[in-house]
RNA sequence: GCCGAAGUGGUGAAAUGGCAAACACGCUACGUUCAGGUCGUAGUGAGAGCAAUCUCUUGGGGGUUCAAGUCCCCCCUUCGGCACCA
C-alpha cells in the first residue's frame, strides 16, 4: 500500500471497475423497494464546472446511500440537448449544431461526469435532440392536439428580436429575454401553437399543497404565478351602441355602485367600435403611442395615468347610470378581459385616474357604513359596511359581494368567476435547432397531424445553411418541407416551427424508466413500478419554469391513461448556488464563465482527486444555501481524506486489522475504558450518518463532521493505547468508517475497503454492501455532566452517572458548594429538574 | 406595494425550548525538518485579570417561559419571487 493518499492512481480505476460491473444498474419491477432518484439533466453546453458539481454530488450521495440501504435505485442521466446556444455556436464555428452538441455530451459524460465518481444507470441515457427519443415528444405532441391541449390561436406574444423567436411567458424576466437581459421583448400579435397549460391551473394551484416534501419557496414561487383571483365578471351594454357589451373582471363586485367610468386597454378590439368620430383622432394617436412601448417600458414608466375618452358610455347594469369609456394603458389586454371597470373610491389606481381625469369618487364602503365628511383623501381598500348602494345599504361588504353577485346572476348582468394569471404555453420556436412540430399545412383541407405511423419527422441535418438570417433555415429545405398532405394526398407543406426545448425536459424522467423502447413511449408496468420520482435535486432557478411545466404534462397524461400519478416529483431539493469572487464585477457572484469566476473540474480533480471535490461541496454549507467556493477550505478536505489513509495504512502495516472480522457489534463489556469511548464513537457516528442522510434536509455537512469526529477519536486512540492486541475493536471502527463515507468519498473508501481484505473478491464492492446498524444503547453516555443553574444562569456543572433521579439531583445542587454560595440563604421558590440535564432553583 | 427565506466568532458554519459556537478554514505555539512545505499535538468568540475566575455575546426593541439563537409581536438589513393583475 503506498504510504500517501494519491487519487490520482485509485479514482479512474474504481470507475472502470464499477462500469464494468454493472453495479449502478437499476432492475425494472424488481421486489426491493423502489427509489428514484432524479437530477435535472444538464444542456450539454461543453463545459462543466464546480458550481455545476454540487447538484450531481448531492443527488449522487442520495442514492449511493439509498443504494445501500437495500433500496432498488434508479439514478439516471441525459442530456437536454435542443437549444439556441447550439445554433448559435455552431453559426461562429462552422460547426452543424448537431455535431457542436455530441462532442460536448461526450466530453462532459466522460471527462467530467464519469470523473466525478457518479453513480448514474448509463444505460438508460436520454438525449433529446435524438430521433428516438424526439419522436415520442411528437407523439406526446400528437396527443395533446387530439386532446385539444395543443391549439394554434392568434394572440399578443413576447418576441425577442436576439434569438429571433418568440418566447414564453415564463422566459420573459423583468421584460427581458431570460437569455438577453439587455434586450427588452417586443409585443406582437401573431398566430402560434399554445398549449393550454390554463386547463389546469386550479389544479395545478390546489396540488400545491400536497407537496409537502418541496421547499416553501418553489411552492410560493409557483402560487404567485399562477396567480388565482375570485370575483365576477360584469356585463355593461354600450349606450350609443345597444348590441354591444363590455365584459369585466373584477375581485370587488361589491364596489360596482361607486363606478365612474370604464377602462379598455388600448389593444381591446372593442376601442375601433366604440370611439366615436369626434374622439377617433386622439384615440388612435394614444394607441400608436402605446403599442411602440415595449412590455418593459410600460412596466418601468413612471405610475402617472395616462389615457383619453372615447365619447361612448356603458350602463351599469346594477343602477342604470351611463359612465364614460376610456382608453388607457394601466389597463392590460392580457389579462382578465382587457376591459376595468373604475372605481375611484375603493382602488389606488382607479383613484389616481380619475384625479388626473377629473371623474367623480362615489364612496359606497366605509367603515362605519356613513359617508366619510370631509371627502376621501385615498381609496379605501377594507371591507366594511355597504352605502350608496340600493337595496345593498348597510351590509357588511363581503356578504354584499355574494348577494351582488347571486344578484348579477339572475339578472344576466354577470357571473361569478375565477381569474389566473396563468397563460397558455407558447411553445413554437421560429428556430432550427428543436423538435419540429409533427403537422402538416395543406391549402385545401388546413392543418393535419402527422399520423402516428409516420414518426418521427426527423429534423434535417444534411444542407442545412445557417445564415442567420431570414428567419429558421428550415423555410429553405424544399426537400423536406414538400410532403403529401396525410389527408387528401395532395402537395402540402411542413411546418417550420420548432418546440420550445422545455418541452423536452417536460418529459424527460418518464423516458428513463423504459429509455430504449422502441414501440411505445414507455411501457405501462415500468413508469408505473418507478413513477413518481422519490427525490429530485436541482436548482431553484427552474422554481417556474421547467417544474410548472413538467407537473402540467404529468396531468395530461394521466388524464390520457399514460400514467398513474398527477405529481411527478414527491420530494425536491433546490440546491443553492456556487459562487466566488469576480474579477468582472468585483462581487461574489454565481459561479459562471461569463463572469470569470469559474473553477474547471478536471484542474482540481487531477491535484486533489474528486473525492475531495465532492466533500468540499457537501461540506461547505448544507445543501439548500448559497456555497462560496473556497480553495483553501477544499483543500483542507484532501486532507482529510489523507488523514484516513495514513490511519488505515498504519493500522494495516501494525497487523490491526483484521479482514475476516465482520461481527455487527464489539461486546463493550470486554473492552477497558478507551475501548468502550471508542465504541461509542464509532456507534454515534453511525446513528448521526444515518440520521443525516436520512432526513428530508440532507446534512451532509454535519454528516461529514461526525466523520471528522470520528477519525480524530481513531488518531486519539492509537496515540493514547497501543493499537496491538486491538484489531476486533480496530477492524470494526475502520470498517464503519469507511461504510458511512462511502456515499460521499466513494473513492477512497472503495479502495481501502479492498485494500483492507473488506471485499469478498475483486467483483466485490463497498456501495453494494450494505448500510451499517448501530446499536442505540452503546450511543447513550454513561457519564454525563449536569447543569446546576440559579435563575437559568449556569452556577456549576458536576459529572454524575446517568439516570439519577430527581431527588437526588435536587439533593446534589443543594449541596453543592457553587450553588450554596450562589443561593446565600435566599427563599427557593421552585425547582426544575431535567433528568440527565440540568436542575434550575428559582430564586 | 404583496408574498417568501435569511441575519450566530476573523471565515464557512453547528445547536429535538435546556451547557451558544460542534466540525472545518485561517491564525498562534510546540514537536518533526538544515529550512520551507507536509505531518502530529495544543490553543484560538469579546472584554477584565499574573491566575483561579468574573462579565458580556446569536441584526435592534419588546414579550411568553424556571429557561429563548430557537416560540410570539414590532422594527432594521440582505437575498429571492410577483407587481398598473383590476
Amino acid at each position: 500500500m503506498a504510504s500517501q493518499y494519491c487519487p490520482q492512481e485509485i479514482d479512474e480505476k474504481w470507475q472502470q471497475r464499477w462500469e464494468e460491473l454493472g453495479i449502478y444498474k437499476a432492475i425494472d419491477n424488481d421486489s426491493k423497494p423502489k427509489f428514484y432518484s432524479l437530477v435535472m439533466f444538464p444542456y450539454p453546453s461543453g463545459d462543466l464546472h464546480m458550481g455545476h458539481m454540487r447538484v450531481y454530488t448531492i443527488s449522487d450521495v442520495i442514492s449511493r446511500h439509498r443504494r445501500m440501504q437495500g433500496f432498488n435505485v434508479l439514478n439516471p442521466m441525459g442530456w437536454d440537448a435542443f437549444g439556441l446556444p447550439a445554433e448559435n455556436a455552431a453559426m461562429k464555428r462552422k460547426l452543424h449544431p448537431e455535431s457542436w452538441t455530441k462532442e460536448n455530451i461526450r466530453y462532459m459524460r466522460d471527462e467530467q461526469l464519469k470523473k466525478l465518481g457518479t453513480s448514474y444507470d448509463w444505460a438508460r441515457e436520454v438525449t433529446t435532440c435524438d430521433s428516438n427519443y424526439y419522436r415520442w415528444t411528437q407523439w406526446i405532441f400528437l396527443k395533446m392536439y387530439e386532446a385539444g391541449l395543443a391549439v394554434r390561436k392568434s394572440a399578443p406574444v413576447n418576441w425577442c428580436p436576439e434569438c429571433q423567436t418568440v418566447l414564453a411567458n415564463e422566459q420573459v424576466e423583468n421584460g427581458a429575454c431570460w437569455r438577453h437581459p439587455e434586450t427588452p421583448v417586443e409585443q406582437k400579435q401573431m398566430h402560434q401553437w399554445f398549449l393550454k397549460i390554463t386547463n389546469y391551473a386550479e389544479e395545478l394551484l390546489a396540488d400545491l399543497d400536497t407537496l409537502k416534501g418541496w421547499p416553501e419557496r418553489v411552492r410560493v414561487m409557483q402560487q404567485n404565478w399562477i396567480g388565482k383571483s375570485q370575483g365576477a365578471e360584469l356585463f355593461f351594454k354600450v349606450k350609443e351602441h345597444p348590441e354591444l357589451q363590455v365584459n369585466v373582471f373584477t375581485t370587488r363586485p361589491d364596489t360596482i355602485f361607486g363606478v365612474s367610468y370604464l377602462v379598455l386597454a388600448p389593444e381591446n378590439p372593442l376601442v375601433a367600435k366604440l370611439t366615436t368620430p369626434e374622439c377617433k383622432a386622439k384615440v388612435d394617436e394614444y394607441v400608436e403611442q402605446s403599442k411602440k412601448k415595449t412590455e418593459l417600458d410600460r412596466m418601468t414608466a413612471e405610475k402617472t395615468k395616462t389615457g383619453v375618452p372615447t365619447g361612448s358610455h356603458v350602463i351599469n347594469p346594477f343602477n342604470g347610470e351611463a359612465v364614460p369609456v376610456l382608453v388607457s394603458d394601466y389597463v392590460l389586454m392580457s389579462y382578465g378581459t382587457g376591459a376595468v371597470m373604475g372605481v375611484p373610491a375603493h382602488d389606488e389606481r382607479d383613484f389616481a385616474f380619475a384625479k388626473v381625469f377629473n371623474l367623480p369618487v362615489t364612496e359606497v364602503i366605509s367603515a362605519s357604513g356613513s359617508p366619510t365628511t370631509d371627502g376621501l383623501k385615498a381609496a379605501f381598500l377594507e371591507q366594511g359596511v355597504m352605502l350608496n348602494s340600493g337595496e345593498f345599504n348597510g351590509m357588511g361588504s363581503a356578504e354584499a359581494k355574494l348577494k351582488m353577485i347571486a344578484w348579477a346572476e339572475s339578472n344576466k348582468a354577470g357571473k361569478a368567476h375565477t381569474q389566473f394569471r396563468l397563460r397558455d404555453w407558447l411553445i413554437s420556436r421560429q428556430r432550427y435547432w428543436g423538435c419540429p412540430i409533427p403537422l402538416v399545412h395543406c391549402e385545401k383541407c388546413g392543418i393535419n397531424p402527422v399520423p402516428e405511423k409516420s414518426l418521427p419527422v426527423i429534423l434535417p441535418v444534411e444542407g442545412v445553411e445557417f445564415t442567420g438570417e431570414g428567419g429558421s433555415p428550415l423555410k429553405r429545405m424544399n426537400d423536406w418541407l414538400t410532403v403529401d398532405c396525410p389527408k387528401c394526398g395532395g402537395t402540402a407543406q411542413r411546418e417550420t416551427d420548432t418546440m420550445d426545448t422545455f418541452i423536452d425536459s417536460s418529459w424527460y424522467f418518464l423516458r428513463y424508466v423504459d429509455a430504449k423502447n422502441p414501440e411505445l413511449v414507455f411501457a405501462q408496468d415500468k413508469v408505473n413500478y418507478w413513477m413518481p420520482v422519490d427525490q429530485y435535486v436541482g436548482g431553484v432557478e427552474h422554481a417556474i419554469l421547467h417544474l410548472l411545466y413538467s407537473r402540467f404534462f404529468t396531468r395530461a397524461l394521466r388524464d390520457m391513461g399514460l400514467v398513474k400519478c398527477a405529481e411527478p416529483f414527491t420530494n425536491l431539493l433546490s440546491q443553492g448556488m456556487v459562487t466566488m469572487y469576480s474579477p468582472v464585477s468585483g462581487r461574489i457572484e454565481k459561479m459562471s464563465k461569463s463572469r470569470g469566476n469559474v473553477v474547471g473540474t478536471l484542474d482540481f480533480f487531477k491535484k486533489y482527486g474528486a473525492d475531495a471535490a465532492r466533500l468540499f461541496t457537501l461540506f461547505a454549507a448544507p445543501p439548500e444555501q448559497e456555497l462560496e467556493w473556497n480553495e483553501d477550505s477544499a483543500v483542507g478536505q484532501y486532507r482529510f481524506l489523507g488523514r484516513i489513509w495514513r490511519l488505515v495504512d498504519e493500522l494495516l502495516e501494525k497487523g490491526c486489522i483484521d479482514s475476516k472480522q465482520n461481527a455487527v457489534t464489539i461486546d463493550s463489556e470486554k473492552l477497558d475504558a478507551a475501548g468502550k469511548a471508542l465504541l461509542k464513537q464509532v456507534h454515534k457516528a453511525i446513528k448521526a450518518v444515518s440520521t443525516d442522510l436520512g432526513n428530508a434536509h440532507y446534512g451532509f455537512n454535519t454528516a461529514i463532521a461526525r466523520c471528522m469526529e470520528l477519525v480524530n477519536a481513531l488518531y486519539k486512540y492509537v496515540q493514547e493505547v497501543n493499537p496491538q492486541g486491538h484489531s476486533a475493536l480496530l477492524t470494526f471502527a475502520i470498517r464503519n468508517l469507511l461504510l458511512i463515507i462511502a456515499p460521499m468519498a466513494p473513492h477512497i473508501s472503495e479502495e481501502l475497503w479492498h485494500l483492507c481484505g473488506f471485499a469478498s473478491g475483486a467483483q466485490d464492492s463497498i456501495h453494494i454492501s450494505s448500510w451499517p446498524q448501530f446499536d442505540d444503547a452503546l450511543t447513550v453516555d454513561q457519564d454525563i455532566e449536569l447543569v446546576l443553574q440559579v435563575n437559568g444562569k449556569i452556577v456549576n456543572k458536576v459529572g454524575v452517572a446517568r439516570g439519577l433521579d430527581r431527588q437526588s439531583a435536587e439533593d446534589l445542587a443543594f449541596g453543592d458548594d457553587k450553588m450554596k454560595a450562589k443561593l446565600g440563604g435566599a427563599q427557593v421558590r421552585k425547582v426544575i429538574v431535567v433528568p440527565d440535564k440540568l436542575v434550575n432553583v428559582v430564586i
